[in-house]
RNA sequence: GGCGGGAUAGCUCAGACGGUAGAGCAAGCGGCUCAUAAUCGCUGUGUCACGGGUUCAAGUCCCGUUCCCGCUACCA
């Protein structure tokens, strides 16, 4: 049995629909990760949810007319469902808005309350005078007091690039309504980050490995750490469990801070959902668990900093020292695997600018698999990656659909024409050694990239085991064996192995394919398991959608799975059909280039 | 402004530890016809952004410059 992998996935945030951008960064490649540690023998708890407190929860609610939680309810809706549709193997995919979450964030707060890692403090800070609600720097902008622009945001000036004060601006008005936004003394929680740094330091010495920008990132951040405030004045959050605090209508702890939590409120909550409430502790206090979290670059300083400090808060283990809170002593993130940006035209997706592509329109054309390979293979592994249609055409049908597609189409189609099922191999030579061989030690190649999560050469290693069985059916020339059916039948067999091989290689990255090409090859029952939604109750709670799935069930193992000669064949039907290469240059009708 | 990343063939990108530049696509030529007009073989191409430095040797290390991208912690 092989140890257990925690995959913490980012959760996205519920104001909206989520673009191709999003999910290159923290869905694939979670998902491509956490499918090749399954079928490698590893126990895999993959969890995330959507995120849903926060500032632009709220004003995106009010420009469509409805509460913060109705507003939660139809994007955690459109969210789950395009996740479900890419194939996303989420062991729970749920929400930040549960009991369960709430009960985990509070508890987490208090036990570092108790610690004396959070604190209260009275800072000056902005509110809406309308609402009362805090009004975030970045949605506070007014006549920058340095150059006097007139369109300064809160934080900083567009124009000559100053950090800013929002109590400096001139003229300070609400992006959300205009009005003028009110300076009030309140008093907040804030989580003492200097305190842990020592700790944090200490932990982050001994990472080593991680992607050089990811370290440098986060050393930087050590260097310079003030207390953060954790609280707002909001009504749209987790309460804040003290007495004088719990009841307040305004006070609620901030989104950032809870949204980390997920990780471990979403383990939990899978852990009672499959009926074996302690089943978390098997990822969260046994030392030898590994726990890698998947994120857009935007996110590192949370991962890196924030949640390692909350998680030494909680076990006690910063200056302060104190008790191991209530969860036990947590695991801190083993890795941090970190995406750069898929960029559109050279600039980040846009929603404002209506530059954006969204997932959910994505798959209602395209399907799951060209994007799960295209990200896979051409997406911002190590830097900023443009993506344009005229490359996702040509990666599309020139490598998925004419060298991966037509090998399975060629060597099925054959086999069942010639024999009508796998055909027995009584004649084996050389070259069918040699080819055997190469893609059965692809499966130790790639594998060792996937674990490193390099998959863009992971998934270049896997194509190559496709080019050289192209070139092997090719060069043997099966349709000319007529007259020696025994060489025949072995070359097809050949054949055929490898494209099971192959598929085997490319099971990660294209779930729902491996699916299809399993059953062309004769087999039956689940290769690839896909995530279900499924609607689940909560005590004292609303029922909600969440992503569980059967993944112990499937069959997928990282190895050569034997085909077997006899079993029936039918004729193949195209894996993946080709588009238009008018798309290219025009994009489709609901995402036209200029 | 501060911090980080990037700049390599027409295009998209690889290039731990420094040792005379790589892949795919596109282009040209040839083969094959089993297959989604699919596939296989052969053939080119680069002042590795610019200017200095270290070194026997630099795309790779150091300094400076230009341009692009991101973050800058009250966006999440």
């Amino acid at each position: 049995m092989g140890s257990h992998v925690l995959t913490s996935v980012a959760w996205p945030y519920a104001n909206g629909p989520r673009h191709i951008g999003h999910v290159s960064g923290f869905g694939v490649p979670s998902d491509v990760f956490s499918r090749y540690m399954r079928m490698s023998g590893h126990q895999v708890l993959m969890v995330s949810g959507t995120d849903e407190h926060g500032t632009p929860i709220s004003v995106q609610a009010e420009a469509e007319g409805m509460t913060a939680r109705e507003l939660a309810d139809k994007y955690n809706g459109v969210i789950t469902s395009d996740l479900q549709g890419l194939g996303l193997s989420y062991d729970l995919f749920t929400r930040t808005t549960t009991r369960n979450h709430y009960r985990v964030v509070q508890d987490l707060f208090t036990a570092l309350f108790k610690n004396g890692y959070v604190v209260p403090k009275k800072a000056m800070g902005a509110v809406s005078p309308s609402t009362g609600r805090t009004l975030p720097d970045r949605y506070i902008e007014g006549t920058c007091p340095i150059c006097g622009y007139d369109n300064a945001r809160g934080d900083q000036c567009d124009n000559c690039g100053n950090q800013l004060d929002p109590v400096d601006l001139i003229n300070p008005r609400s992006k959300i309504n205009g009005e003028a936004p009110k300076f009030v003394e309140t008093e907040h929680f804030f989580l003492d980050l200097p305190s842990l740094a020592g700790s944090l330091e200490k932990w982050l010495a001994t990472k080593t490995e991680w992607r050089p920008n990811v370290l440098r990132f986060s050393h930087n951040l050590l260097a310079d750490l003030k207390p953060r405030a954790i609280t707002r004045d909001l009504d749209w959050g987790v309460p804040v469990p003290l007495d004088g605090w719990r009841d307040q209508p305004m006070k609620r702890i901030y989104v950032w801070f809870d949204a980390v939590i997920g990780y471990l409120s979403a383990s939990i909550e899978w852990a009672q959902r499959i009926g074996d409430p302690d089943a978390w502790k098997r990822w969260w206090l046994d030392p030898d668990a590994q726990g890698y979290y998947f994120m857009g670059k935007d996110n590192i300083v949370f991962h890196s900093v924030i949640w390692p400090g909350i998680l030494l808060g909680q076990n006690g283990e910063g200056d302060h020292g104190g008790e191991v809170g209530p969860f036990g002593k947590l695991n801190l993130p083993s890795e941090i695997v970190s995406s750069e940006f898929l960029t559109m035209s050279g600039s980040k997706f846009s929603t404002s600018r209506g530059q954006v592509i969204y997932v959910g329109d994505f798959l209602r054309d395209f399907g799951p698999d060209a994007l799960r390979y295209f990200i896979s293979v051409a997406g911002p592994e190590n830097q900023d990656t443009d993506f344009t249609w005229s490359e996702f055409v040509r990666r599309t049908n020139f490598e998925l659909a004419n060298e991966w597609g037509n090998l399975v189409n060629r060597a099925v189609s054959m086999a069942h024409k010639q024999v009508g099922a796998v055909p027995e191999a009584n004649d084996q030579r050389d070259v069918d050694h040699e080819l055997l061989g190469l893609s059965r030690g692809a499966f130790d190649e790639v594998g060792k990239l996937l674990q490193r999560s390099r998959f863009k050469q992971a998934m270049s290693e896997a194509m190559r085991v496709v080019s050289a069985a192209n070139a092997y059916i090719s060069n043997q020339e099966p349709w000319k064996l007529k007259d020696q059916p025994e060489r025949r039948d072995t070359v097809l067999n050949t054949a055929l192995q490898v494209v099971s091989d192959a598929n085997t290689l490319l099971t990660p990255f294209l779930p729902h394919a491996a699916q299809k090409v399993h059953e062309a090859l004769g087999r039956d029952g689940v290769w690839a398991a896909q995530p279900e939604i499924r609607t689940v109750s909560e005590a004292d709670g609303p029922d909600y959608p969440v992503l569980m799935g059967e993944y112990a069930a499937e069959q997928a193992r990282w190895q050569s799975t034997p085909i077997r000669p006899g079993a029936p064949l039918q004729k193949p039907t195209p894996l993946f059909p080709k588009l238009d290469e008018s798309l290219g240059e025009t994009g489709p009708d609901w995402a036209k280039l200029d």
